[in-house]
DNA sequence: ACCCAACTACACACATCGTATAGCTTACTG
DNA sequence: CAGTAAGCTATACGATGTGTGTAGTTGGGT
């Protein structure tokens, strides 16, 4: 799917990546809705007229765009910690600091693309995409507090993914981080907080074989 | 505030109210970006030119628009059984359900602002008014649980303020209710588990007293 | 019956998206 | 090292939408 246009000229492939990085650059100096196509093919040095040579529509740079940075940013490595953690405890804690670590990043381009989709059907497709693949995640993580017996009082499989997957909003990071100023070392602390206080249930701590009893492998 | 135009004509008034309900539909139904200053007009029976001679763009309807609602649907009252607590954690519960109870009604509003914001200084600057006045709220909350004593580390007034005010999120509130299908009934139980859970300490709750002592009056 | 505010009818300037078309340039290919 | 096709430019156009300008018409209040 990243690869559709793949045997394109070199010229092409540089006139692309030019495109993709002034937009990535103009939206977030200035966010989406200020961002024009002109501006874009200005910054990236071709006509406008080029811009649709690469891309079908504004909306269509935008997706591309998300999933161009998503790549180029490493998701996967910052996941890894999550599933690589002892008991579904730490994982949840690894989970906090993975939102810290990585959606900062995305909050420009996740702004984006929320606007987007409020008026665009193609982006509204995109961006569910997006969002099932974490609520994919969510799950994930309470399937295993719940395996490990630790999923604490009122919250079922279905309602913890469901909570854990709306505190991913990145209302929610943009709130503290930018507009209260939270570092994201405090983000990642406290959202740590909330996870274990509301879905950790307080289990026998005291014996230390608990977490090996409860590993992945 | 509210009746600057106060002395105006008695048509001029039907007019100004045909406008806002006409617009509050079409938003409610199409979302505020398909909503076209024409559109608006049509549905309220007059000119494209007239809306401007009540609204001076399209920021501005939609300001008024939310401050109208927002006075209709009676916040006061809503707001009055969170402070009428007998003490903190059940004002915390009271907000909980103060905000399954009437945030869902403000969702598409909301939304319609929070997008506007993103393009217009105007929509932002009222924004952060309605949400100033939010966070000041969550503080009132806050300082409250401190001053009963039952504020869990590792929260302070400040973080547990922040938290609060982010967790008010309309993103949170519409993808759970509306995204995942949640009634507001499932939607007050958890936030308020989750409040309960997360930001009040586990106190001596056997002394029946408790409640009288930390009282507001 | 009068008058002024409120509204209509219509035209304009401007911004932005997306498309069309003819020609020029650059990079690959034989 | 030419030839050629892909990639790009230059320029124009249609469609929508916002907000303003202006002259004329209507209706509510006195």
């Amino acid at each position: 799917m990243t690869a559709i246009d793949e045997p394109a000229n070199a010229r092409s492939r540089r006139t692309r990546e030019a495109l993709l990085a002034a937009a990535r650059t103009l939206i977030e100096e200035h966010g989406f809705p200020a961002v024009t196509m002109a501006q874009v093919a200005e910054r990236a040095g071709v006509t406008r007229r080029a811009v649709y040579l690469h891309f079908a529509s504004r909306t269509d740079l935008l997706t591309a765009l998300f999933d161009y940075v998503n790549d180029a940013e490493d998701l996967a490595s910052s996941t890894r910690r999550v599933w690589d953690a002892p008991d579904a405890a730490a994982a949840l804690d690894e989970w906090a600091r993975h939102l810290a670590r990585y959606h900062p990043r995305l909050i420009s381009l996740a702004r984006a693309t929320d606007h987007a989709r409020r008026s665009d059907p193609d982006a509204a497709a995109h961006w569910d995409l997006v969002r099932r693949d974490w609520h994919a995640h969510c799950r994930r993580l309470s399937e295993w507090l719940d395996h490990d017996g630790r999923l604490a009082p009122p919250w079922t499989v279905d309602t913890a993914s469901d909570m854990l997957w709306v505190l991913m909003s990145f209302d929610v990071l943009e709130g503290l981080v930018v507009d209260r100023g939270w570092s994201r070392e405090r983000y990642a602390i406290h959202l740590a907080a909330l996870f274990r206080a509301t879905f950790v249930s307080q289990a026998d701590d005291s014996r230390d074989d608990a977490s090996s009893r409860s590993g992945t492998r």
